[in-house]
DNA sequence: TGTGGTGGCTAAACAGCGTTCAGTAGTCTA
DNA sequence: TAGACTACTGAACGCTGTTTAGCCACCACA
């Protein structure tokens, strides 16, 4: 009896629908102003419909997500350098293609890494395992650089990374919430601040920051240290 | 005849009461979950009277993010190291009372530097002419960077100031928007995001990124070099 | 070939939102 | 005391996300 398994495409083939109508319309008109009655008149339904595939407009948000970081993690591998490429290229090209992913996918973006008013991504986080395996690949490309002497030993990959992509996250947060005078360009401010970056890396400056272990600390993580800076001497700390 | 002193005064209160009650709501609830109806009961009023002190929630916005960046600009005025201090300290100490305002003042930060929801600022440059003052103020402070031979010569002080503060804005968005885990230190990140983008700089880096001159470019204002780094070579770029 | 049952869909409604507007009550001016 | 002015309110408008009752087409089965 096929008659189910048509049914089930046909769902599917809706279900799909809403999500395309809901990713066009939020890279077109933002997430707030899109509204469930927006998307329904886009795909012909009555916005009532919508809830029997979506439990609510966060639950699309959710699933788009999920996309958003399929997409990442697809640009992530795309951009992987020629065979033979050095590790410090490799993550430099990790980073930057993060930061287009930005520019690229702004909605997307934003609702990964900035929106404060998004559920949180981690109360689902099983929905994105895959996650796990994008901080491992690029702890590792930190470990190769240390490995090739492109930066100094005693960094802890995981750390190290997320101290890069902070870098690079400020200038992608910047441009996509358009905080960039006219004129200034986000791919220049990113490319600087993680040259920057890794120059001083290099350096062999010791962090203080501790990244917990991916998908997420156990409870009895060591915490990171807080309050420095403040009673530090001059130009390093 | 103090009677119109007195009705400026009494209005003069109410429109306190509103921005107390607005500041107190969005710092609770966050921006998005607060209506006017809620401020209005709060100040025992009815909607609609608040709309004869703002014109709009934008314009309540408008003016919370004023006092969002005086307080900035007093936290950067009280943090200003002892007499004597080195201007690679003075620089230091303004980009992390920045990270400490962030920390502080989650809402006004969101909204002055994050929530791509709410009118430009850029709209209403003229009720933020302060703001060129701060600038130029940190402009100045690394061009004595540059004079005390902390950081070297050739940096423009606007531009360089930007993308510090660029790596300093990634790990105070992170935080702000809940995206480190826990026990991960929003303070050590901007830290050592910090201490490696000085010691990047003082490495001999030449910047890419141009600033637009404050407070907005001029039409005809230099563009920023765009696509660099995707052709580049290796570690520096 | 009828007959139930099931599930997808809609119209209508609910509560809440930002905002507007006619009208009122109270105060000040002349 | 009459008129003007001001601060304010109640009610409404059109929007939002979401829920509910009910319709109707389709499917399995007798």
């Amino acid at each position: 009896m096929g008659i189910k398994e048509r049914h089930e495409r046909e769902r599917e083939s809706v279900r799909r629908a809403i999500l395309d109508a809901a990713r066009d319309l939020f890279v077109r008109e933002g997430y707030q102003h899109v509204s469930i009655r927006k998307i329904a008149e886009r795909i012909e339904y009555s916005p009532a419909a919508i809830y029997s595939y979506f439990a609510s407009k966060d639950d699309i948000f959710f699933a788009l997500a999920e996309d958003g970081f399929q997409l990442l993690h697809g640009m992530a591998q795309a951009t992987r350098p020629p065979d033979g490429a050095s590790a410090i290229d490799t993550l430099r090209a990790m980073l930057m293609s993060m930061f287009r992913f930005s520019q690229r996918h702004p909605e997307h973006y934003n609702l990964m890494f900035v929106d404060r008013s998004v559920p949180r991504i981690r109360a689902n986080y099983e929905r994105f395992q895959f996650l796990i395996d994008m901080k491992r690949r690029m702890s590792t490309t930190v470990e190769r650089c240390i490995a090739e002497g492109a930066l100094p030993a005693g960094l802890d990959g995981h750390s190290t990374f997320r101290v890069l992509a902070a870098s690079v996250h400020g200038a992608a947060a910047l441009a996509i919430s358009e905080r960039l005078g006219p004129g200034e360009s986000g791919e220049a401010l990113a490319h600087d601040a993680l040259s920057i970056a890794l120059r001083g890396l290099a350096t062999g400056y010791p962090l203080t920051f501790r990244a917990c272990s991916p998908p997420d600390c156990p409870v009895g993580a060591p915490a990171a240290p807080v309050g420095a800076g403040t009673t530090r001497a001059s130009v390093d700390a």
